[in-house]
DNA sequence: GTGACGATAATCT
DNA sequence: GATTATCGTCACA
């Protein structure tokens, strides 16, 4: 398998976001693959950017600036994880938000890290909503702020390979979800969104 | 299927 | 002390 490396990632975030799409992110767990195919992501830039952590520089923030290829994890209300990936080149801000992915190896570990309780009782439905959000994927592949910081272009526990080529026909750019900012920032298509996955 | 709401803690001012 | 790149649950359709 081909994994994706820093050339890939040392891009433009909206250009990365978009090539995400298809690939297979990989995350190893108690020795077994978890995986999926990216479905659906989001970019975040710097100074140019509302939205963004990378705003301004702060201490959490500061990975943004960093070298491509690193994962920047961080907590949102308090108990979800967000797993984002570091883009553009060194001391260029930016990165691409992993919000959903196609689950494929690694299901039944998923499924339990995920909890068996809840409404949705029927598996095509579990199955439906098992990766379908940044928390659930983050839950479903065990990410914590344990793995902020991580390098992803070497890293055994968490990593991209190259997934499936998708068609342009089924890419939607949309605007980002619950963002805040002024008019530009909020029109801004920045979500990118594989259908028929 | 959609929409409202509360939980909960790291991070920033 | 305020804010938050979300999720699960509940009501209703």
């Amino acid at each position: 398998m081909i994994r994706l490396g820093e050339s890939f990632f040392g891009r433009d975030t909206a250009t990365v976001a978009r090539a995400l799409l298809g690939q297979r992110l990989v995350r190893l767990w108690a020795g077994q693959r978890l995986s999926g195919l990216v479905c659906e992501t989001e970019a975040y830039r710097g100074a140019d950017d509302q939205a963004s952590h990378a705003y301004r520089r702060t201490q959490r923030s500061a990975i943004m600036y960093g070298p491509p290829g690193y994962a920047y994890v961080y907590i949102i209300y308090g108990r979800n994880y967000c797993l984002n990936v570091v883009t553009e080149a060194f001391g260029e801000p930016g990165a691409v938000l992993i919000r959903a992915m196609v689950p494929e190896e690694g299901l039944a570990v998923m499924e339990t890290r995920r909890g068996a309780s809840g409404s949705d009782k029927v598996a095509a439905v579990r199955l439906r909503h098992l990766t379908d959000g940044p928390g659930k994927v983050c839950q479903a592949l065990g990410i914590d702020l344990a793995l902020n910081g991580t390098e992803l272009c070497s890293s055994q526990d968490l990593f991209f390979e190259a997934g499936r080529a998708v068609a342009e026909a089924a890419i939607s750019a949309t605007p980002r979800i619950g963002v805040r900012g002024d008019e530009e920032t909020r029109r801004r298509l920045w979500r990118f969104v594989w259908h028929s996955a």
